[in-house]
DNA sequence: TTTATAGTTCGACATGTTTCGAACTATAGA
DNA sequence: TCTATAGTTCGAAACATGTCGAACTATAAA
């Protein structure tokens, strides 16, 4: 089921964090764990390190870092330190809520 | 089934034009005549005015007119002159489309 | 303790975005 | 034809964003 609604000012956030092609490029990344039609629910099962994220986006390292946080404050993706690295990951039920918004009731 | 894949520039503007207050505020309205769980295929059946958009939102006219141009050029909506009026209706597909990104097959 | 690896923060600069009001175009009706 | 209504275009100002390199912090390993 999962029908949590996202207030509007998370929703723009969370678009706005999308509207970037290296944000969005980040985020098919993480996405890519997930398979057709279902939720991933393993969480950091499939989690990347931050590294791992920029490989073949060709920008710095701080604004990779940058686009990170976008991402990490709109909410569509969850951070924490393993050792030396960051891993990152999808927030849960972002993909749902997100998919909701756009299949059913947006009626404000 | 509509599996039409949008590109990932396209989906980029189409985020970007989303992350905006205003606008989001706009694509709702526009949203609002579809039922959950159904997609809108009355098209141009629930259509609104420039200036009905504009309702409520307390921004000037030409800032109005801005917003849309956005979100028509990111393919979001349609727009066309009926009369001394100008219409906008969600374009068909969308809503499937993007629902679809979220939901399904990211894999680039 | 020193060194290497992995990220972050900071300041600066260039580029985009949002917004307005004024001036414009398009249509319909008196 | 003149006028009112509905939107758009333009130029300017204020603000936000994307990007970099340099300097920093955190962890692990030699």
């Amino acid at each position: 089921m999962s029908n949590y609604k996202i207030d509007d000012i998370q929703l723009t956030e969370m678009f706005k964090a999308l509207g970037n092609p290296h944000r969005l490029m980040i985020f098919k990344r993480l996405s890519s764990c997930c398979q057709p039609g279902t939720q991933c629910d393993l969480e950091q099962a499939m989690a990347f390190s931050v590294g791992e994220l920029g490989e073949g986006l060709d920008i710095a390292s701080s604004t990779l870092s940058h686009h990170l946080k976008e991402l990490h404050r709109s909410g569509l993706i969850e951070m924490e330190r393993q050792g030396k690295r960051v891993v990152c990951w999808i927030a849960p039920e972002t993909l749902n809520s997100l998919s909701n918004f756009f299949n059913a009731d947006i009626n404000s």
